[in-house]
DNA sequence: TATTGTTATACTCTATAACTATA
DNA sequence: TATAGTTATAGAGTATAACAATA
């Protein structure tokens, strides 16, 4: 792929080869997860959880197996979610109309607080070291984004 | 979104706010870390264990405290890593020549050998998906890898 | 007493396999 | 039989607290 050549005049260029390049994503991507992962705020919402309500909420009502492939989780890694999810009072649970197998889940208002809440607050770690980053690094992050969540879909 | 356009020559901030930046950022992370931990190669190396025979082989021998501080985790959690590096022969321990109360591990030639095989096995997967993403994302992709990893640095 | 490292323990996150209830 | 979901179980990855050996 790509590797070779191009870019001639071309600004950036992603010179180094596929393995280097992707063991370089591989590892800063390890170690930022590792951090994202202690530096949660106290709201008690663990980072899947956060992410699981945060999916809970822009879907709207849906079962756990949708949220499950929303959060390319296997369903049994949701039912869990789901379950601290209830238990805090974030969501809700209730039977499916038609088919009694099914269950449908939904944020509740204290859930839609609490997001909003720990959004704030988690990104505290966050927001003070983009501070730290110069604005052209913050533009080549900004960029990246959709392509890190591109990669991550498929 | 690639629509980027930005900054003309300014270069000045990344346009959402602060807490979208962030929140976008950390479940990009979430869940690309998900599918690299899942994207192992078969040669029984775990993620972690990978990234810290990366960083023993960068760094050359060194004290095992050495070693969790480059990788950022507790003293506790790089002796197991260590453990299960010198159970597979990819790192071996020896006493410190003056200090017996330190250990110095370094990396053996089959480390070296199992690191540069699993980079290509490992990579089969990202560099597929990196296959599908086009000139100009690959090259916002490589501008920002730096940038995550001075940002796991803080 | 201070430092280096390990052991004991526990919690998060995730998976696969097997089971239950419903269709 | 097939589908939706849960329960049982296991393993990776990490942390804190308590301990041992050495300085």
């Amino acid at each position: 792929m790509a590797s070779d050549t191009d870019h001639p005049a071309g600004a950036t260029r992603p010179a180094p080869s596929d393995g280097e390049f992707a063991a370089g994503l591989r590892i800063a991507i390890l170690r930022l997860a590792r951090r994202l992962r202690v530096e949660r705020g106290d709201e008690s919402l663990t980072l899947s959880q956060l992410s699981a309500l945060a999916s809970l909420e822009q879907l709207g009502s849906c079962s756990p197996t949708e949220l499950a492939e929303a959060e390319r989780v296997q369903p049994p890694s949701m039912t869990r979610v789901i379950a601290a999810l209830e238990a805090h009072g974030y969501a809700v649970r209730a039977p499916h109309e038609r088919d009694r197998r099914q269950a449908v889940i939904a944020i509740t208002a204290e859930g839609r607080r609490v997001l909003d809440e720990t959004r704030r607050l988690r990104n505290a770690w966050i927001a003070q070291a983009l501070g730290e980053l110069s604005a052209k690094e913050l533009a080549q992050l900004a960029a990246a984004i959709p392509v890190l969540a591109r990669l991550a879909e498929r």
